[in-house]
DNA sequence: TCCATCATGTAAGGTGTTACATGATTGC
DNA sequence: GCAATCATGTAACACCTTACATGATGGA
């Protein structure tokens, strides 16, 4: 009796793209050319600097880690801890960073946006018009919410010293281009309180 | 020998909230409000209005129909047609009103945010700015693409006599927010793209 | 003749989320 | 004594995407 162990690699089609996309895949390999990292520090690197952009659960983080290391992309050493829970630190194969590359390169896929609250705004004509003020004032806290997080994530990018400049200028850059957005949206949404509250006084 | 019909209904836990969300049914169930509807013009619908915030294909259209005629939320008629394939027309129940009107009031939950462009540029200083500024250069045209779709949309909207106006109202809301949010990614874009080009003029 | 439109679907597989399981240490 | 943190994972399922299947009509 023996094991089978299935080789999962990414499927290229005759275009040399990618069939399936799996960004999680990317973004473990993207943080791991970084530093080699736990599943445990991954989860916390989503949490400090990218959760705004891409999100994952720990569970979807091990089993990626798992998929990855069967394809060869990373390799995995375990690190004896005592007072701790033994650590597995993962770093990138030389096929890991070809794959990372390749990912760098390849073309942004157009996908089906998906916004709830949109969507959900969208059918509020449906409704009343207290229901939808009440998505837009829950929605306008979201938003300050998101906008502290990011002025505190622009302080951490300012105080910090840059070992490496270049990975710092375009995390910057995309922490900018999320407060612009926010912000974008914040005005919408308040003016739309002003115009329906004005409306029901009246 | 009998079929066996399986009533899916949603699951609501102790907290009468949804379990499962799908958005997609409160969309088609949003959609059918307005107009009972074939599989067909829902995925119109989509192309028209709705596209930009959320969007599905056929397949996952018709099998969702499926399911919200199991759990009678919608009820069907075919339409017989001889030029063309028969239509099967779907309105909702009174199961399905409730439903959406529940849908409606819930709360928007709160998920994961997903971004593929942030994404990729987040990791852009791992590679070379002449990637970023590729990467750049199609967003920006993506950007004004989208962009154009909603003046076209603002245009329907201005022009189309409203026989219900409060659906438009919230309809042009959401145009309006969308459109926002797109202009100011697109400042980001434009400003990025004049910065790196300047540095490697130099 | 070839392509787009009308119209409805099935099958398979990839992706993402929730719930659950485990167990020691450190700080309040 | 209780909760949070450290640390890794499995199982089940919900959701989404791609590819495929069918077939008539009408216009370029």
């Amino acid at each position: 009796m023996h094991e089978e162990i299935e080789i999962v690699t990414p499927e290229r089609d005759e275009g040399n793209e990618l069939v399936s996309r799996n960004t999680l895949r990317y973004i473990i390999l993207g943080l791991l050319w970084a530093h080699p990292m736990s599943g445990y520090d991954i989860k916390q690197a989503f949490e400090r600097a990218l959760a705004s952009y891409w999100n994952a659960g720990n569970s979807q983080i091990y089993t990626t880690l798992k998929h990855l290391s069967q394809a060869h992309l990373v390799e995995s050493e375990i690190i004896v801890q005592t007072a701790r829970p033994n650590r597995k630190v993962y770093r990138l194969t030389e096929a890991g960073e070809a794959e990372l590359e390749h990912w760098l390169q390849e073309e942004v896929p157009a996908r089906f946006t998906k916004d709830e609250f949109l969507t959900k705004l969208f059918f509020c004509g449906e409704t009343s018009d207290e229901i939808a003020l009440q998505h837009l004032h829950e929605h306008r806290e979201s938003l300050r919410t998101q906008l502290a997080h990011m002025e505190w994530a622009r302080q951490q990018y300012a105080t910090r010293p840059a070992r490496r400049p270049r990975l710092l200028e375009y995390q910057m850059l995309v922490r900018e281009y999320k407060e612009a957005v926010l912000k974008a949206g914040l005005e919408v949404t308040e003016r739309a309180i002003q115009r329906i509250e004005q409306e029901h006084k009246e």
